[in-house]
DNA sequence: GCTTTTTTTTGCATTATCCAAATATTATCC
DNA sequence: GGATAATATTTGGATAATGCAAAAAAAAGC
């Protein structure tokens, strides 16, 4: 009962954690992007040039919000917005070439980062609790 | 490798979603506290008066925050700041009646939402789940 | 007593998020 | 074909969380 409640305190508390973590090593080595901002960024790295809607689909924020992250990514050119040839209404997003040349860097970056905050804990642990943290975002 | 940058992304969805639906879940039982006033709100029901900086600690959040969240309480009417008489720099931060009454109900919807969200999930992986999180915050 | 440290506040900035309304474009329905 | 509905994105306005730096007030150390 106890532990139940404290799942969503910690989530809260780690969430924060990581986030500010992340900055830091970021502004430590030159890169210049916000958690969100990453998380935008390498959703477009693996996939692909993508719709402003697909990014909120896979990320799962909100059109306001991916809008604001375009806008920012933009404002850094690492990103541009080109109207679609289909469908005059869609955005397609693509990464500039500054965008692609840090990628490499930058995502060695994060995950060096998970790596150091997962340390010492046992790779069952980890798949656990990359299952769990995958359900519950199912459940709700 | 793919797996320890999942775990990043889906904490920070999960903290989003959560705190999201515990709004939802709040504000449909006419309770008016966002996710980090019920953080501060559930302390202090559960150790009683405490400084800022000691709120501070618990949470983890830092001071600037915990001012505020203090603040928005307090224009609420669920806590007062008292002047302590040991030192006078310090707040000792006090639940008020209309806090108090609030307590029982307010928890319950928490432990409700939390429940809900970790339905389905073998207990033992809950306990991984909690454990794992707690050693990445202590890792960061 | 003077300096340093501690606790909290203040002001200011950025970012994330939300809501509602507006815009532009496409799809649908009769 | 033209009115209407649906879709993708933007805009404006709001709140909230967080961060940094400086200020204020009080206590502690020497």
């Amino acid at each position: 009962m106890i532990l139940i409640k404290q799942a969503g305190v910690y989530v809260n508390i780690l969430n924060c954690k990581l986030k500010k973590h992340l900055s830091e090593v970021f502004k430590k080595n030159g890169v210049n992007l916000t958690a969100e901002q990453y998380l935008v960024m390498d959703t477009l790295w693996n996939e692909g040039t993508l719709t402003q809607q697909a990014i909120a689909f896979i990320i799962q924020k909100d059109k306001n919000s991916v809008t604001q992250f375009i806008d920012n990514l933009e404002k850094k050119g690492l990103v541009t917005r080109s109207v679609s040839k289909d469908d005059r209404r869609v955005n397609n997003i693509v990464v500039t070439e500054q965008g692609m040349a840090m990628k490499d860097s930058t995502k060695k970056l994060a995950i060096e980062t998970m790596e150091k905050a997962l340390e010492g804990i046992p790779e069952q642990d980890v798949l656990t609790f990359v299952d769990v943290l995958k359900k519950v975002c199912a459940n709700i």
